[in-house]
DNA sequence: CCGTATCCGCGGAGATACTG
DNA sequence: CAGTATCTCCGCGGATACGG
């Protein structure tokens, strides 16, 4: 089929890929299957150098992609947990292994980069 | 160990997969791993909407990651053959279960995103 | 506590032209 | 054939301040 092409720019498996190529969504998709249910504050907590906007943004997207669930509960203070969909909880293995490929050979590759 | 915690910006395995996060990367492996040994005008046709500056650069910093080997044969025309090497195949599973993951899912994701 | 709003700089990315 | 060089645009992402 031709749509399903990757190679093709109207490939929408192309396009979510793409989707998960910013700086932000692996890392909240790793932290949330390591922590299960989090609060905004515990993913900052969780991924320091991340800031509020990028966090919010990253989020908006994930959830409007299916990956995450939001739920608000309508407290004061309030209170907002965030945990993967089971879509979102399918996708894992291939990002753990990808995660694991890159700790075997980051020293390779960095390697290689320090050199003039 | 605290230098290998994802979520540290200093963590060498967050530094790999933000490499992999442009435009452009997954392509370009993609095709080789299918292509075998190919040549600059084979990856172009294979991706028709790259340009040659991305195509460029793009193989030349999987050369510099080691993720691919270029072989430069010093003829008149020129020919110069790109293949993936070993580190470069031992990614492909984690990103073709990836791809195998859109696939299956991409009709969720993109149903939810037309709706208003 | 959980976010928006606004401003702004930098580099990714396209178009086009040129070279060994 | 297999690339560089140059110019330009655009939006990601950071910093900061403010709102429910």
């Amino acid at each position: 089929m031709r749509e399903l092409d990757i190679n093709f720019p109207t490939c929408p498996v192309r396009n979510i890929l793409s989707r998960m190529s910013d700086k932000w969504s692996l890392l909240v998709l790793r932290a949330l299957q390591k922590g299960g249910v989090m609060r905004y504050k515990d993913l900052r907590n969780a991924i320091p150098d991340i800031s509020q906007k990028m966090l919010s943004s990253t989020l908006k997207r994930l959830e409007e992609d299916c990956l995450i669930n939001r739920e608000m509960h309508k407290e004061i203070p309030p209170r907002v947990e965030y945990s993967l969909t089971e879509t979102g909880k399918e996708l894992m293995p291939a990002l753990v292994m990808m995660i694991e490929w890159a700790r075997e050979h980051f020293d390779v590759i960095t390697g290689q980069q320090s050199m003039p």
